[in-house]
RNA sequence: GGUCCCAUCGUCUAGUGGUUAGGACGCGGCCCUCUCAAGGCUGCAACACGAGUUCAAAUCUCGUUGGGAUCACCA
């Protein structure tokens, strides 16, 4: 039989992080075995939906390469694949399973004033006992003919404990008793997803559930439902949620990274993919980079974790920064000019490119590295002073005055050239090649740390500005 | 509170009875070096606790502790 696995967001909002994992297991427990990969938007609560958010999820799918082989905007053999367009199938089959016993109507008004008094006595945490279970059946479906205002309600009839096995806790046996006769089919005519999950996996001939563990406990409550049904379950991945820290989900809520927020700070699309891939995942050797086609090669379901993962940064930052590294010049340069609009003109980008490619982690820190190519900060003299460069005022004044005028030479403005020329000075004037280069680069920077040399800054400023910064420099150095 | 689930360096993890408990991020040091990065080498750092089973337990069992989930006309 051939796998099919879905991703089913509500669309509620935006793509987090824990969201975009569950996506990509599906995703890759479909492709990893020649199967399909189908999208399905969940919208049976009208009061969460939000204008755009299935548009935000289709592109995020598409930014990194999760393809699907059907969905609401390519269509498929088992559409319609928006919840909201399938509403008269789930009355169809809630009336049906209402006749094999696994459901009934009931008519009670919102059950809530019963439920939220004495939250923590024994007795509001057992089961609901709905009086409309006792109503004949006979007599409820003349209600519902009549056009009385009705939900359907699961039965849970069962007795002693139920099993059902998950790819990754296994064998797991709940209590029928703790499971609660929950509403299946909402007043509007929608269902819950209880059981519009349940329908559309079936329907649509879903092989394999990858979803958050908190489902773990109501699963008995869908493998009822289709065993009232006669229908075949799933196989369950649950899997743990990705954690902001030991205690708290990673959540919008509380204003933690989603894939888009990580997408303007500068991550990759590739490099968010495989670092979140390696939570709660790993290929069972030391590989760590992983393209999402090598994953579709080597993923396996069996080497899930259990237990939740702390989402780092810090690693993701690194990770990122290998994958800026291993983008060739051109694409790096790409990416990264967006970043350069501030700054004049007349630098020359491709070479800051190639100074800045090994040096930044996140194309979001290119500003912060780059701005003193705008302007020289404010910086004192004392800048100049370094213990291990053996400089201080003195030397870097009488640098600067030797540099100036070889500069003035130099026809062919680049990296060796640039670097041969100082260097020459300094052997001719027996000083150490940093006591040159030291003070060339504060003041070309007017900054302790730079990204690149003091030639390659050169090379980025151009003749012209290097030759200006220099004289600049010298007068500051004389007052 | 009932029920279910989880537990290896700070973090992500390898490990399925016998390992000097391995790797990665981060952190410290050294090398390289025109500063900073990158790269190379190196150091610090973990089996939550307690019983049991066993010649032998991070690994199996039980308990304790800690954490999470769930108990909606939300998904």
């Amino acid at each position: 039989m051939k796998v099919r696995t879905r991703f089913a967001p509500s669309p509620t909002g935006y793509m987090h992080i824990g969201n975009l994992r569950t996506a990509l297991y599906e995703y890759l427990i479909a492709k990893a075995n020649g199967g399909d990969f189908i999208l399905r938007i969940e919208d049976t609560d009208q009061k969460r939906y939000v204008e755009g958010a299935t548009d935000i999820i289709y592109k995020t799918l598409q930014r990194v390469g999760m393809n699907w082989d059907e969905g609401p905007d390519i269509g498929g053999n088992y559409g319609p694949y928006i919840q909201s367009e399938r509403k008269p199938l789930y009355a169809e089959y809630a009336h049906k399973l209402v006749e094999l016993g696994g459901a009934h109507y009931c008519f009670c008004a919102q059950k809530e004033e019963e439920k939220d008094v004495d939250e923590d006595t024994p007795e509001a945490h057992t089961k609901l006992k709905d009086p409309c279970k006792h109503i004949p059946l006979e007599e409820a479906k003349a209600r519902v003919a009549a056009g009385e205002t009705f939900v359907v309600r699961q039965n849970i009839n069962k007795k002693g404990t139920s099993l059902f096995h998950d790819v990754v806790y296994g064998d797991i046996e709940i209590d029928y008793d703790e499971l609660d006769e929950g509403v299946l089919l909402k007043s509007d005519g929608l269902p819950t997803y209880n059981f519009a999950n349940v329908i559309d996996d079936h329907l649509m001939g879903i092989t394999h559930v990858v979803r958050g563990n908190e489902y773990i406990s109501s699963t008995p409550k869908y493998n009822l439902i289709y065993e009232a049904f006669g229908w075949e379950p799933p196989v369950y991945v649950h899997v743990p949620p990705v954690m902001k820290d030991a205690q708290h989900k990673l959540s919008k809520r509380n204003g933690d990274a989603s894939f888009q927020d990580l997408v303007a700070k500068g991550y990759l699309p590739e490099a968010i993919l495989n670092y979140i891939a390696l939570l709660g995942w790993n290929p069972g050797d030391k590989r760590e980079i992983f393209s999402l086609q090598e994953l579709e090669k080597c993923f396996s379901s069996e080497r899930l974790n259990k237990s939740p993962a702390i989402f780092d940064i810090t690693k993701l930052t690194w990770m990122n920064g290998c994958y800026i590294r291993n983008l060739s010049a051109e694409d790096f340069h790409q990416l990264a000019s967006p970043y350069y609009k501030d700054l004049p003109q007349s630098l020359d980008f491709t070479a800051l490119s190639t100074v800045l490619q090994p040096r930044v982690e996140t194309l979001g820190q290119i500003p912060t590295e780059v701005a003193f190519l705008a302007q020289v900060p404010e910086y004192s003299n004392e800048l100049y002073c370094n213990k291990k460069m053996k400089t201080d005022v003195d030397i870097a004044h009488k640098a600067l005055e030797l540099v100036l005028p070889a500069l003035n030479d130099v026809t062919n403005w680049n990296n060796e050239t640039l670097f041969e020329t100082l260097k020459g000075i300094a052997t001719a004037n027996e000083m150490k090649n940093g006591q040159i280069l030291y003070p060339v680069r504060i003041a070309l920077s007017g900054q302790e740390t730079t990204p690149g040399g003091a030639t390659e800054l050169a090379c980025v400023l151009g003749k012209d500005e290097t030759m200006m910064r220099i004289k600049n420099a010298i007068t500051k150095l004389k007052q």
